[in-house]
RNA sequence: CGGAGCAUAGCGCAGUUUGGUAGCGCAUCUGGUUUGGGACCAGAGGGUCGGGGGUUCGAAUCCCUCUGCUCCGACCA
C-alpha cells in the first residue's frame, strides 16, 4: 500500500472521551471512529488488523475440525420465545418490528438460532459430533458502553456450538476448542490465562473464560501461586476456615455508634480491627422462600460475591439490595446498623465470618451497635454458605498455595451447555437403538473486536502501539527520506516495495509528498504499531545501506541493500 | 435506570458569571522556503454556537424543553 493512496487517519491530540489506552490509540492512530455511544466505525487500518485477527480465528477453528457457517444477523422473536431466554435477555437486546408489525431481534448471541438449524438438519447419531462457526456482527445494547470497541454495542464475535449424542463427546470436543483457543490466542500475541468462569446468561455447566491480563481489565481473576489453579473472582470458592473459633474474652456491650454508618467509620472512630467487624447486607428474598428479606453477613473487609448469593436458593435472583425504607419497616433500623443480634429476619453468614469471635456490628437500633459479639453466646449461627469474594492471600481452593489476583479482559469463553436449548427447542437425534435422543451442546465465544484492544493493551508505548507481527495492519514500513530530491532513493524505495510485496508481506510505503517532513513519517509509522520499518536515505545509499529498525527495539540497524528481504524475513515471527 | 457533567469549525479548547455582529491552537487549501524526529513565512477556506420554544431593541451568553454524549454504580465476547 502507498501512503500517499491510503487513508491515514492519525491525530495527535486526543479525543476528549476516551478514557482507556486502548481507546486512546485506536482513535489516535486512525483505526476506529464513534459513529455513536457503543458503535464504532472501523477505518482501513482498523479493518486490517481485524481481517488478520479473523483469518487466524478461522485458520484454527477449521484444524479444529469446526465449520464455517453465516446466520441472520436478525432474528424472529420467536425463537426466543420457544428457548424461554428472552425475558433473562431482556433489556440487552435491541427489538423491532417489520412491516407486518411481526417481532423481531438483533441477536445478541445464536444459540436459538444455530440450534434451529440442527433440528432440522440433523437426524441421526452418526451425524455428530458437529461444530459450526460464524464471525459476525452481534449487537448487545448495554447498560454502559464503555472503553471504545473494548465494551461496544455492536461488536464481532466469533461463535461456534457444537452437538453430541454424549457427555463424553462433548467433553472431548470442549477440551479440543480449549485447545484451539490457546493455540489462537498464542498465535494472536497475547499474555492471557485461561479460568474457570461462571456460566452467565448463557447458562450451561462447565466454563472456562479466556482473560488477557491487563490494568484496564474489568475482571478479577483468582490464581494460585503455586498451581494452576486459576478462576475468575466471581467464582473462586473462599474454602471454609480451618481451625477453631477462639472464646469469647469480653461480654457484649451496647455502644452508642451515632453518625457511624460504614464499617469504615467503625474502624476509625472505635479503633476496632477491621477483621473484628462484620458487614450486614440486606437483600430481597426469593419467591420460594416465603420471605421478603433476608441478610447476608460478611466480614467487614470482605466483599459480598453476587454471583454466588444469587446461587442461594433464599436469595432473589437478580440480587437485589433491599430499599432502605422496607428495611426501616421490617428491622426497625437503617443500613448502617444492622447486624445479627436480635435480628427479625433470617441470615446467611460467610464461611469466614463462622470463626469470628469478640467482633462489633449493628444492633438494629439506629445509631447504636454491638461490640464483642459471639456466636451461641449472644446470638446462633444461622445458614452457613460461601457468599463473599476472595482475596489475596485467601488458599487456593485446590489445596496448593494461596491465590493472588490480577485484573483481565475476557477475549473468549467456552461453555458446556448440555441440553438447555436443545430440550427447550426439542433438536432431537435417533441414536444407535433408534430411540430419540436430546442433543448436547456446547459454546465457544470469541470477541473479535475486543480482541484488537487488549492487543493493544498489552503492546504499547509512548510512541503508540506496537502491533504483534501476526495482527499488524501491515509488516513492514518503508520510509523513503528526501525522495523528491533524489530519485535514487525513490528508486530503492519502489524496488524494495515491489520485493517485499513479492515476496509476500504486507508492505506501507511512505511515499507522501516532500510536505510530509521526516519526522511525520516516522511519528505515523510507530503511531500505527508497524512492527519493522526501513528507512532509506541518501545518506545510507552512498554507502550502499539501508537502515532497519524494530518497533520494539531502540536499536537502529544498517543493513546492505541486498539483504533487506532475509532481514524482515528473519525478524518476523508468524 | 439512578447520580454528576458536557455540547461553540474536522480535532482540542476559550468566550457564557456581567447579553452588544464568534475567537485561539492543531488540521485543511494556495504560494514560497525547508527536509533524519510531529518545520517556517505569507495568504485562504471552513461555524444553523446540539434542536425547538421563550425573554429582549439585541441571545453562544438569561429562562423552559427536547436530544445526544461522557464519567461514577447493578450486565457480558
Amino acid at each position: 500500500m502507498r501512503a500517499s493512496r491510503y487513508l491515514t487517519a492519525t491525530v495527535k491530540e486526543t479525543p476528549a472521551d476516551a478514557v482507556i489506552t486502548s481507546h486512546k490509540l485506536m482513535l489516535r492512530a486512525g483505526l476506529i471512529r464513534k459513529l455513536a455511544s457503543g458503535l464504532y466505525s472501523w477505518l482501513p487500518t482498523g479493518r486490517r488488523v481485524l481481517n488478520k485477527v479473523e483469518k487466524i480465528i478461522r485458520e484454527e477453528m477449521d484444524r479444529a475440525g469446526a465449520q464455517e457457517v453465516l446466520m441472520p444477523t436478525i432474528q424472529p422473536a420467536e425463537l426466543w420465545q420457544e428457548s424461554g431466554r428472552i425475558d433473562k435477555m431482556e433489556g440487552l437486546m435491541l427489538t423491532m418490528k417489520d412491516r407486518h408489525e411481526r417481532d423481531f431481534v438483533y441477536g445478541p448471541t445464536h444459540e436459538e438460532v444455530i440450534t434451529d438449524i440442527a433440528r432440522n438438519e440433523l437426524t441421526s447419531y452418526k451425524q455428530l459430533p458437529v461444530n459450526f462457526y460464524q464471525i459476525q456482527t452481534k449487537f448487545r445494547d448495554e447498560f454502559r458502553p464503555r472503553f471504545g470497541v473494548m465494551r461496544s454495542r455492536e461488536f464481532i464475535m466469533k461463535d461456534a456450538y457444537s452437538f453430541h449424542v454424549d457427555q463424553q463427546c462433548l467433553q472431548k470436543e470442549y477440551d479440543n476448542m480449549y485447545q484451539a483457543y490457546c493455540r489462537i490466542f498464542d498465535r494472536l500475541g497475547l499474555n492471557y490465562r485461561a479460568v474457570l468462569a461462571d456460566t452467565g446468561a448463557i447458562g450451561g455447566s462447565d466454563s472456562h473464560e479466556f482473560q488477557v491480563l491487563a490494568e484496564s481489565g474489568e475482571d478479577f481473576i483468582a490464581y494460585s501461586d503455586s498451581s494452576s489453579y486459576a478462576a475468575n473472582i466471581e467464582q473462586a470458592e473462599a474454602l471454609m476456615p480451618t481451625g477453631e473459633r477462639a472464646a469469647p474474652t469480653a461480654d457484649m456491650a451496647l455502644v452508642d455508634t451515632p453518625d457511624t454508618k460504614t464499617i469504615d467509620d467503625l474502624v476509625e472512630r472505635f479503633n476496632i480491627p477491621i477483621e473484628k467487624t462484620i458487614k450486614t447486607l440486606v437483600v430481597e428474598a426469593s419467591e420460594e422462600s416465603g420471605l421478603e428479606l433476608i441478610a447476608l453477613i460478611v466480614r467487614g473487609d470482605h466483599e459480598l460475591n453476587t454471583i454466588k448469593a444469587e446461587k442461594l436458593p433464599q436469595v432473589k435472583t437478580p440480587l437485589t439490595m433491599a430499599d432502605p425504607d422496607h428495611i426501616n419497616a421490617i428491622i426497625g433500623a437503617s443500613p448502617g446498623s444492622l447486624g445479627p443480634v436480635n435480628l427479625p429476619i433470617p441470615f446467611i453468614v460467610d464461611r469466614t465470618v463462622t470463626l469470628m469471635s469478640d467482633f462489633g456490628g449493628g444492633a438494629n437500633i439506629d445509631d447504636k451497635h454491638y461490640f464483642n459479639i459471639n456466636w451461641g453466646r449472644d446470638v446462633e449461627l444461622g445458614d452457613v454458605a460461601d457468599i463473599r469474594n476472595v482475596v489475596e492471600g485467601d488458599p487456593s481452593p485446590d489445596g496448593q498455595g494461596t491465590l493472588k489476583i490480577v485484573k483481565g479482559i475476557e477475549v473468549g469463553h467456552i461453555f458446556q451447555l448440555g441440553d438447555t436449548y436443545a430440550k427447550a427447542l426439542k433438536a432431537e437425534v435417533l441414536d444407535q437403538s433408534g430411540k430419540a435422543k436430546t442433543m448436547l451442546m456446547g459454546c465457544y465465544g470469541i470477541g473479535v473486536t475486543r480482541v484488537v484492544a487488549a492487543a493493544i493493551e498489552q503492546h504499547n508505548d509512548g510512541n503508540g502501539i506496537i502491533w504483534p507481527d501476526a495482527i499488524a495492519p501491515f509488516q513492514v514500513g518503508i520510509v523513503p527520506l528526501n525522495a523528491h530530491k533524489s530519485p535514487e532513493v525513490m528508486e530503492v524505495a519502489e524496488k524494495l516495495y515491489a520485493d517485499l510485496q513479492a515476496a509476500g508481506f504486507d508492505v506501507l510505503l511512505d511515499d507522501r509528498d516532500k510536505k510530509t517532513s521526516p519526522g511525520v513519517k516516522f511519528a505515523d509509522m510507530e503511531l500505527q504499531g508497524i512492527p519493522h520499518r526501513i528507512v532509506v536515505s541518501d545518506r545510507g545509499l552512498a554507502e550502499g545501506k539501508l537502515e532497519y529498525k524494530a518497533r520494539r527495539s531502540e536499536e537502529k540497524v544498517e543493513i546492505d541493500i541486498a539483504n533487506a528481504i532475509s532481514t524482515i524475513q528473519s525478524a518476523l515471527t508468524l
